[in-house]
DNA sequence: ACAATAATTTTGGCTATCCTAACATTTTTT
DNA sequence: AAAAAATGTTAGGATAGCCAAAATTATTGT
């Protein structure tokens, strides 16, 4: 019986938490999933019955909560979503983790493949090539606070990038 | 009688096409707001009972759809937020217009002000410094097709980049 | 004007998500 | 091992959102 709906936020919510509390705890318990999603202990068991029935969970009535191999699999996309977003949000954008925490925990759930392999490219690229690299960030960031692009110091900007450049290379 | 609970996303569907069709249309009729949203015409009834009752359209049977002044305010905001994403996902990550629509029209409900102010700057940045500019994403968009950085034309690209610089300063 | 057509609303039903409070089970203490 | 505490489950109810079909109101063509 495997259901072809596809997951709901709420249930990719908590596949997350079960994955990380396998991760820290060794086990998930239903008390700190409630805690975690900021819900009651009672809710927790209707969720995990849903996802049980999508076998995405082992579930029995007061046993151990784990994830099946298909839901190892899920909440690890997931996870890895959420990653890539969070990373985007605080290395490229420069917002601060907490906020870039919880807007992680929203965006997660929408944005699909193309998107989010963009984003990985990007952050990627931004580190790596020459011409950007932090130092073009910490320009965004002063672009930001100040609102304007201080042109006179672009030539040296760009010199200083050469320069950089050059002795990296040699 | 003004609701204090936040608008759900659905109900800022439904206030963002009311205003895109009070402006196409002079009027926003239920028939069109169930298209756009792809919902059954009864759905758009109860939705529009629910806005005007949180004050946000002007609503009684059979008659005309209309956004009231906060109404439009909240639809205005919300349509900014969708533009932002949106040409951040074209612009910047050169996302395909029909795959950055659809992503803009999910994301666009879960971004709060700082994100959206720090998207609004780099994409302005990105656009407006010289070190960055057109070329860089360009140099983006083959590093994601290609998958690498072409190290050996990194040299030229800066020297152009300067060049570029210098030639529109003087 | 008035029937035919179109648009809108109402009704009843469904799923998903959450809550509270009472109850059951397991674990920990004493 | 019995009592207490913690944890888990159930039951009943609420809200939001949707659909399908029936009932109502507007509009239009002749």
């Amino acid at each position: 019986m495997i259901e072809k709906r596809p997951l709901t936020e709420s249930m990719e919510d908590y596949l997350e938490v079960i994955l990380d509390l396998e991760r820290t705890h060794k086990v998930a318990r239903a008390k700190d999933i409630a805690e975690r999603l900021q819900v009651q202990r009672g809710t927790v068991t209707g969720a995990l019955k849903a996802l049980a029935e999508k076998g995405l969970v082992n579930y029995a009535p007061y046993s151990f909560i784990t994830l099946t191999p298909r839901g190892t699999a899920v909440a690890l996309e997931i996870s890895r979503r959420h990653q890539v977003i969070r990373n985007f949000l605080t290395e490229v954008l420069r917002i601060p983790p907490e906020t870039a925490e919880t807007t992680a925990c929203r965006m997660e759930h929408v944005v699909e493949g193309m998107v989010l392999d963009r984003l990985v490219c990007f952050i990627d690229f931004m580190q790596q090539c020459p011409r950007a690299g932090t130092d073009l960030l910490g320009a965004f960031i002063h672009y930001c606070e100040s609102g304007e692009l201080q042109r006179k110091h672009c030539g040296t900007c760009i010199d200083e990038c050469k320069e950089r450049f050059r002795s990296r290379k040699e």
